[in-house]
DNA sequence: TTATTTTTTAATCAAATGATTAAATCATTT
DNA sequence: AAATGATTTAATCATTTGATTAAAAAATAA
């Protein structure tokens, strides 16, 4: 009987085609290249896309932000989705790719926001704490999963990795910070803010914006039994409390 | 030829021995049961003990408590301690049993600090901020994947998973909250603090302390290119800063 | 020493899992 | 309709991975 098994090894590039890049005119066997992402890239996250691709990260955003990578199967997202599995490595090309996509959308929701706003905003300090702290815990509230997923991913990145990955969101967050730092300082200067370093006051501000999601349960469990809905309406107390409580923490 | 195969399934119950239980005296086949896993319990964590169980306990928990139990896999253990594979499952039955034991060691540690130290004191919750804030991040810092790791595992808990596994540590957890809970309001009614819901203060205190560890590589990499040294300078610093943040935020 | 028990090793298994293939179905164009 | 290309399916592969086995080695008891 003949052999048949270690036939491949390295896929050859003559077949395959990179995530990402249309697959030129090459004569490839079955499956040509990936379909006509940027099509639809516009379309992310719309409840009315319901295509195949469309449903397929869908699922994989689901699952990749509540247990990570290492805990999903493809097999899992293929049920969550309702397809083929072989489906999500025609349109995906494998499990890692899939991941890294939905890994930039998270990361962009998590800071998008901020860095929109911040870019060019001129508000004195206490105003931009109340917008960010509104639409930020807003924003929280419809991702609970977000933070941790984000958190969970940052945990292995070097400050190397991230500048080596040239990705353009790296430019706005550089830019973004040093706005930031530089309003702290001026309302430091101003005497507004007692002397603080600017480490400190990220860390407070986030802390108090982001922990409650991350420590839900061991919240919500230990302290007090509460439900859902009482937790929910705490967060929404939480959006004018914390410009408060940020203020009072600094005052001069 | 014969088959060799598909003789195993459900072990039976006259061989097996339930992890933690002792084989009584039956005259089972190979590995009769767990060592004496008590013997040794109490010389836990014990850089001293350089017992095949312990090189296998303390590869465990670097591992599990960095990557997370699906993050890791036994043959990574195996190498981490420098032993065979099948001395892991010799030792500790299967992957599930050896994380659960590091899972509780580290929820020990995570909150067993301030279990000992409210369960029956009395001083004045200003002292206690600062007795807490200070051995807290001590603690944080000797262990800073601490936090991550308890999260992640309390993410799929409810509480009916909690109170289902009466493990004691769960009825001191409630006697701390108790008197937690009590302390705060007794300073709300003694007009030493303004008024506050408890989550509140327990998440911007547990946040103010835990955040910065949880998101380091956050901090570190975007808030101004920190060396490790300047990071553990600045939570040195917090050890005293966050009771008086405390303190301010809710002076009445 | 010899016998017995405990510990360790190498080899292997079975299930899970990421990925691929070839054929079938569907849609679009000519 | 026929041809062409895109999408979907079922089956299968190859590797990884948790776990087991049988035998060897080491330690302990007799």
């Amino acid at each position: 009987m003949p052999a048949p098994k270690s036939q491949k090894k390295v896929p050859s590039k003559t077949t395959k085609v990179e995530p990402g890049k249309a697959a030129k005119s090459s004569k490839a066997s079955p499956p040509k290249a990936l379909p006509k992402v940027s099509a639809r890239a516009e379309a992310a996250s719309n409840q009315t896309d319901r295509s195949t691709e469309a449903r397929i990260k869908a699922a994989a955003k689901k699952l990749f932000t509540q247990k990570g990578f290492d805990g999903v199967r493809t097999r899992d997202i293929a049920e969550e989705a309702g397809i083929n599995l072989a489906l999500l490595n025609y349109y995906f090309r494998n499990k890692q790719a899939l991941f890294d996509i939905i890994m930039w959308e998270n990361m962009q929701l998590f800071l998008g926001h901020i860095l929109q706003y911040f870019k060019d905003n001129q508000d004195p300090l206490d105003i931009q704490m109340q917008f960010l702290s509104e639409k930020y815990i807003d924003m929280l509230m419809d991702n609970p999963n977000l933070p941790f997923f984000v958190l969970q991913n940052m945990q292995g990145l070097t400050d190397i990795d991230l500048s080596k990955s040239g990705h353009p969101m790296f430019k706005e967050i550089g830019k973004m910070r040093n706005a930031f730092l530089d309003k702290i300082q001026a309302s430091i200067d101003a005497g507004e803010i007692k002397s603080i370093h600017p480490l400190h006051f990220i860390a407070n501000l986030m802390g108090m914006l982001i922990f409650p999601f991350i420590a839900k349960n061991l919240l919500m469990s230990r302290v007090g039994n509460m439900s859902n809905q009482e937790f929910e309406a705490l967060m929404h107390e939480r959006k004018k409390l914390i410009p408060i409580w940020i203020k009072n923490m600094l005052a001069p």
